[in-house]
DNA sequence: TATGAATGAGGATTCATTCAT
DNA sequence: AATGAATGAATCCTCATTCAT
């Protein structure tokens, strides 16, 4: 019945409560990824979930509350697991290009997880919000590392996030190639004022040192 | 009542069916842009437009085909707007520059225009394929004029496609200031393989040409 | 199917949608009446109307506007039937003894329209109030011509009415004898300040001139 | 939590089961009185009384019977209460003056416990004929001293508890003023046969023996 | 063509009640 | 006895769509 697990593994050990709330919070991406945010029905989760209708508002005020719940931890998930994987690279650049390559690698072999997580940030102002804070750290440390020489601010952050964004829309879609990863890394630190040849080399250097 | 005109001045000379039609997408583009393609309603759309819901249903055949021929009208008509702006730009360059800065400016002129393109870009992929295509006319001069060095496939047109529709929303929140198109141009350059310095120039360059 | 009818007849002769909202109404009189206005369901209206569940919110924005509409429009029928049939009495006391008679007399005869109002003005303060300023009319002419030496304020409008609707419920329960109405306006002339023995006398003199 | 407490007192001596049970019971009038009978959920008398939403059907075998359980309690709580106040009262025309002043008092001073009380009566035919049983028992004793010349039947009865409840209700809704329990009274004595100016007197004896 | 009343399926939400712990 | 998670029927309401006028 169940898909797509995410929320469920963490919460084996936990209380009833929390497995039932975790079963509901995997059955919800697997249909926003499916169906769209909007387009989702609580029944269609509750159902995803092998639980009846009601049992979700045990769990969660009401569709809102899901989706915010759901579309921050998914962000929060991410965002911890690429933090887990970059514990070691003081580089900025490197940074950026293992994040961005980590992040497109994660959502292709989940595709519910990518198609969830893109159709929340195209909803939720406030996901993209929170998206923004975590790529702005990297960001940051380079400007202060010296390689980033654009301005940073909201605007170069929402461009830096859509080019993204659009890389995992066309990997979802299968338009993307395998190396999509590295060219959008690449395309990245252009953005954020890196040369062509230098954000090739970076490219280049990340793909030895984290052949992934 | 009606607020936002698009198709409704080119109808006016054609038969009572089309300019009843156009009042139609008018309409739509209003409430998509308000409220978001999903959530529209036929009846506020005809509502909005003056008309009886029962109307609606004499000029399209469902929902879903309001929603596809008023976004794909839209685009063309854009489209249309900045060939015509551009008619005698030849340098493939100066056309990107051009056409991103006249395009976020179109947009924010005509907020709901821009709302309705942007919600309906991330709805119907019939319709970032069709805007892929008109994008990829200049970036394909450019390339045979041996400007743009990055191979040019459909991942590269989605990222930039992405960049730009990032920055409409941007633009459209607010968040971004006056010089959004200008940036927004440049980084579109660099994605396609121009260097930094060249990219600001160019920039530079048709700001001095077309002011505005 | 209907087995109440009371706006329905005065619709006949509207346009379409007037005689289906009388139907509505007429059916949620009946509703009313059968379990009282908290329980009543929208969709049990409908189908009393012989009605689609959606009908109803062609004619009703919610469940609230038809309670109060229909309640306001019970009273308001109540009262032009009142006075229409006292049209030709001036004396306030026979005002009042012919008033509470025939308002006992009318919901008896049709316990529907008995039971919707009484669970009505069980329910809703504003029908409370708009009933209090029916009856005041009467008890103040009875005051001008000196006949009422009670001082009249809203407690001893709402104690007025509260005995009448008690009255109505003994009526309706079947407790209540056929000389109800009667006693009820008896009542009714001592809680007002007229004399045990005259409220006897007015009230025979009614029965006389208004056997019925 | 717990706002209104008329059962828990006198359970406090008794088991544990009892000590609930009386909270659950407490809980409930507090819950009647916000949001009528009707609307009153069983999740909420439960959280009311600081419960569990399963411990109430320990307790109870569903919601009726809380609503009818509760509401006879409650009547014979305010009747032995009255019973206790008016134990050195032999004349029948004082009980009944000091029955109807105690209880609108002790109702204004435990808003709570009079609008479950009022609502209770309009919902259940049941508590109405054991108050009415209540009343009868102090008219009958007026009967049989001779000062109430009025035939007793349930017609009587129920007119005169609803000139009672209407006297309440008016004095919840802070409509009444300070004499709203006298002026109840003397009505009461008039509908009962009492003449005004001794019910006037009698009232104004019953202050003076009273004042409270 | 235009109208707008009518439809009924579907979605969100509540709530009395059960049951395993 | 007490708990509180789970249930699913019932309710309100919306909306795409049809159709008679």
């Amino acid at each position: 019945m169940q898909t797509f697990t995410m929320f469920a593994p963490e919460a084996a050990s936990l209380g009833k409560s929390a497995r039932t709330r975790a079963q509901l919070m995997d059955a919800a991406i697997a249909v926003f990824a499916r169906h769209g945010i909007e387009a989702a029905s609580v029944n269609e989760i509750a159902r995803a979930a092998g639980l009846a209708n009601g049992t979700f508002y045990v769990h969660f005020r009401d569709k809102d509350e899901v989706v915010s719940v759901v579309s921050l931890a998914l962000a929060a998930e991410i965002a911890r697991q690429l933090d887990e994987d970059m514990r070691d690279i003081e580089c900025a650049i490197q940074r950026v290009v293992c994040a961005t390559r980590r992040f497109l690698q994660i959502t292709r072999e989940q595709p519910p997880l990518g198609w969830a997580f893109l159709k929340a940030c195209q909803v939720l102002p406030d996901l993209r919000q929170q998206v923004g804070v975590y790529m702005r750290q990297d960001i940051a440390r380079g400007v202060k590392q010296g390689v980033f020489t654009e301005p940073v601010d909201d605007f170069l952050i929402d461009c830096v996030g859509g080019l993204v964004l659009s890389a995992l829309l066309s990997c979802l879609s299968g338009t993307a190639a395998a190396d999509a990863g590295a060219r959008t890394a690449e395309m990245q630190l252009r953005l954020l004022g890196i040369d062509k040849e230098a954000a090739r080399a970076a490219v280049g250097q990340a793909l030895d040192a984290h052949p992934i």
